[in-house]
DNA sequence: TTCATGGCTGCAATCGTTTGCGGAAAAGTT
DNA sequence: AACTTTTCCGCAAACGATTGCAGCCATGAA
C-alpha cells in the first residue's frame, strides 16, 4: 500500500536523468510542443504513464501565470439554487480541465471580504461570486480585476455597471408574475415578505410585485410588507404580526420558499385553511415546496441555466487571455416560470 | 475601479525596491520570524497594508511544500448529508486558516481517479473523501499516501483497513434501530430497499436490519429485499412489485429518504394508509421527510458532528506534519438516533 | 568536400518566496 | 581600546516547470 522509506521526487529532473534527457525537452513532450522526434515523445509518454507522473502545478503555475483553477463564492452551500448552480459549475469546469475552489461566506461581508483576498492569493483564473444580501460595496473584488482575473457575479449582483460580467435571474418577472398570479385569483389583500432591499433580486423581486399589484388596482398595504432576513423564525413572526387583528390578508407572497414553507406551517397550525382563506406564493421551487402539502406555488428559477451560462461565460473570459478584452457588460438574464400549486 | 495600466507586479521583490531592503526581510517580516528590528517590522507593515500586497501562494508553496488547501471528494453536493457535512468542513478549515477545493465524483470510479490525480497535482496537504458507490478498489489514492499527503475517508468508506483515517456513522446501529422499531410496532412482512453491496453503509445498514429482524423471529424474505441505486424511479419499480400480488409487506424500510419519501407517495397514489396499512421509515433525515404528510420516521446522522469531526482529525494530521505519524486507524464511529415520526 | 538547411535537443534564465549562512553594525565586557 | 556577543539584515541557492535562444547533428545540394 505505501511506500513512504523512498520518497519519490515526482519531478521533471528525476524524469530527465532516468532518461537521459533534459527537463526542457520532457516539459516539451507534455505541453505537446510541436519540434518533438516522435521516438523520444513516446519514450517519454511511456515512461510517465509508467511512473504516474502528475505535474506540480505550483511549479508550472509560478512559470505561466496559470493555475487551472476558479474560485466561487457564495452565501451558503445549503441553499437550494446555490447547490444546484455548485454542482452545475463544477461538473461543466472540471469537464474543461478546470478545478474549483468553492468558498461560503455565511452571507457574512467580511468573510466575503477575506475570501475574495485569499482567492487572488490563490492567483485563481478566474472568479464567480454570489454576494451576501448585505454587500452594497462592492471594491474587495478590485484586487482581482486590477490583476486582469475576470470576476463574474450571478444571482446576487451589483447594481451598478462593475465592469465585470453579470449572470441573474429574471426577479422583477418572477415577482410580477407570482403577484399577478395571486391578483388574477381575486386576492385583494396580498402581504409581501422580502429579504432586505440591499439586494438586487429583493429590490426586483418588490418591484415586480409592486407593479403587477398597481396595474392591476390593489392596493398596496406597506405595513403588509416586511423586509428581513428569510428564515422561518422571521417569517413566524410576521405571521403573527399579520393575523393578530383584522382585517387578514387573503395571500401571501415570499422571496423565498424556506418562508413560505414557514408561513403554510403557521397557517395549519392555526386552523386558516389553504389555499381557501389564504393563498401562499413561493420562490425558488425549493424541492419541500413540492412535497409539502398542500404544495406551494413558486417561480423556478432554473438553476442549473444559471450554471450552464456561467460555465460558458467563464470559458469565454478565460479563453479571452486575461478577460482585458471586451467583457459582456450587458448583464445575462435567466427566464424564469410560475409553477402552480396546490397552495394557489 | 480599474486601473489595468499599470500592470502592478505585487511581489516581495517590488516591496522590497521601495522599502530599500531585501526581499529576505519582507518575507521575515510576513512570517512572524524573530529577529527582525521592531522599526523596520512595523515600516513593512505600514506599506503592505497601504499596497494590499498579497503573498504569491504558489510561490511559497512551491518553496515550503504547503499550499494551506485541502481537497475533499463526494459523491454529489446535492445529498444532503453531503451538502451539511461540506458546509461545516469549510466553514471549519477556514477559520484555520485552509481553503477547501470541493470536487465532486457523480458517483462514477472514472471521475473519482480522476479527481485523485487532481488533487496530488494540486500539492493539496491533504484530501478528506466520501467514495462513489462502487468504488472496491482503493488504489487510486495511493498516490496521495505514498507522497505523503493524508486522506482521511467519511460516510462511504474502505472495508479493508487502509491506514487511513476513517469516519463514519453507525451504520449497523441505525439499520437495527429502523428495525426493530418496526418490529416493536408489531410489523410481520418488512421489506427492504437497499443501495448495492458493493458499499459498506449498506452492507453496515443491511446487517442491522437482518440482526433487529431475526433476533425477534421476523421472518427475512429474500424477494422482499432490493438492492439498486436509490433513486426515486428504481424506489417506485420496487413498489410495483411488492404490490403486484399478495401477500402484501406492512412495512417498507429504505436505505435512504429520496427513496423513503418515494415510497410514500406511490402509497398515497395507491390508496394504501401510511401508517394503518404500510409503515414507512428512512434514512438520513432529509429535510423533505419531515415535511411530507404524513411526516416520515427516519434515521439522523448528525452530519453537523460528522464535519466537525473531520475538521478536528485533518487538522490533527496537518499539524503531524505529513501525516507520517501514527494514523488514527481505529475508525471513528458518529453515534445516530432514530426520530419517530408520523409514518410509523 | 563544403556549406546551407532544418529538425531536435540542451542551456540557462525566469516565475516569487523561503531560509541557511555569513557579515556588518551595535551593544556589552574587560 | 580591544575583544566578544548579540542583533539585524543581505546573499544566494533552492523549489519545479517553462521557453527563448543557441547549438548540434543529419541530411541534401552544389
Amino acid at each position: 500500500m505505501k511506500t513512504p522509506k523512498q520518497t519519490k521526487k515526482n519531478s521533471i529532473q528525476e524524469l530527465a536523468k532516468a532518461l537521459r534527457l533534459s527537463p526542457a525537452t520532457i516539459s516539451r513532450v507534455l505541453n505537446n510542443h510541436p519540434h518533438v522526434h516522435t521516438a523520444t515523445r513516446n519514450r517519454v509518454m511511456a515512461f510517465v504513464e509508467k511512473t504516474g507522473y502528475t505535474r506540480n502545478v505550483m511549479a508550472s503555475g509560478l512559470r505561466t501565470n496559470k493555475t487551472n483553477t476558479v474560485g466561487l463564492i457564495v452565501p451558503r452551500f445549503s441553499m437550494f439554487v446555490h447547490t444546484e448552480v455548485i454542482t452545475t459549475v463544477q461538473n461543466g469546469l472540471h469537464a474543461h480541465g478546470y478545478n474549483l475552489i468553492i468558498c461560503q461566506s455565511n452571507d457574512s461581508v467580511d468573510i466575503e471580504k477575506d475570501l475574495a483576498r485569499t482567492l487572488y492569493a490563490s492567483r485563481v483564473d478566474a472568479v464567480i461570486a454570489a454576494c451576501t444580501m448585505f454587500t452594497k460595496d462592492f471594491s474587495h473584488f478590485d484586487i482581482l480585476t486590477e490583476n486582469n482575473i475576470p470576476v463574474l457575479f450571478y444571482d446576487r449582483v451589483p447594481m451598478q455597471s462593475y465592469g465585470a460580467c453579470i449572470i441573474r435571474g429574471d426577479d422583477f418577472r418572477g415577482g410580477f408574475l407570482a403577484a399577478s398570479h395571486l391578483v388574477q385569483l381575486g386576492c385583494k389583500r396580498i402581504s409581501y415578505i422580502s429579504g432586505p432591499l440591499t439586494c438586487n433580486i429583493y429590490i426586483d423581486r418588490y418591484a415586480g410585485f409592486e407593479k403587477a399589484l398597481t396595474q392591476h388596482k390593489v392596493p398596496v398595504r406597506k405595513d403588509w410588507i416586511f423586509y428581513h432576513e428569510l428564515t422561518a423564525d422571521n417569517a413566524r413572526k410576521a405571521m403573527h404580526r399579520l393575523f393578530a387583528k383584522p382585517p387578514y390578508p387573503d395571500a401571501i407572497m415570499a422571496a423565498n420558499d424556506v418562508t413560505a414553507i414557514a408561513v403554510l406551517e403557521y397557517a395549519k397550525e392555526t386552523g386558516i385553511p389553504v389555499p381557501e382563506n389564504l393563498r401562499i406564493v413561493g420562490y425558488s421551487n425549493d424541492p419541500r415546496s413540492a412535497i409539502i402539502t398542500p404544495s406551494i406555488t413558486t417561480i423556478e428559477q432554473f438553476p442549473r441555466n444559471i450554471g450552464n451560462v456561467i460555465v460558458a461565460e467563464v470559458l469565454k473570459l478565460l479563453k479571452s487571455d486575461g478577460g482585458k478584452s471586451a467583457v459582456e457588460t450587458e448583464p445575462i438574464i435567466i427566464p424564469v416560470e410560475l409553477i402552480r400549486r396546490m397552495s394557489t
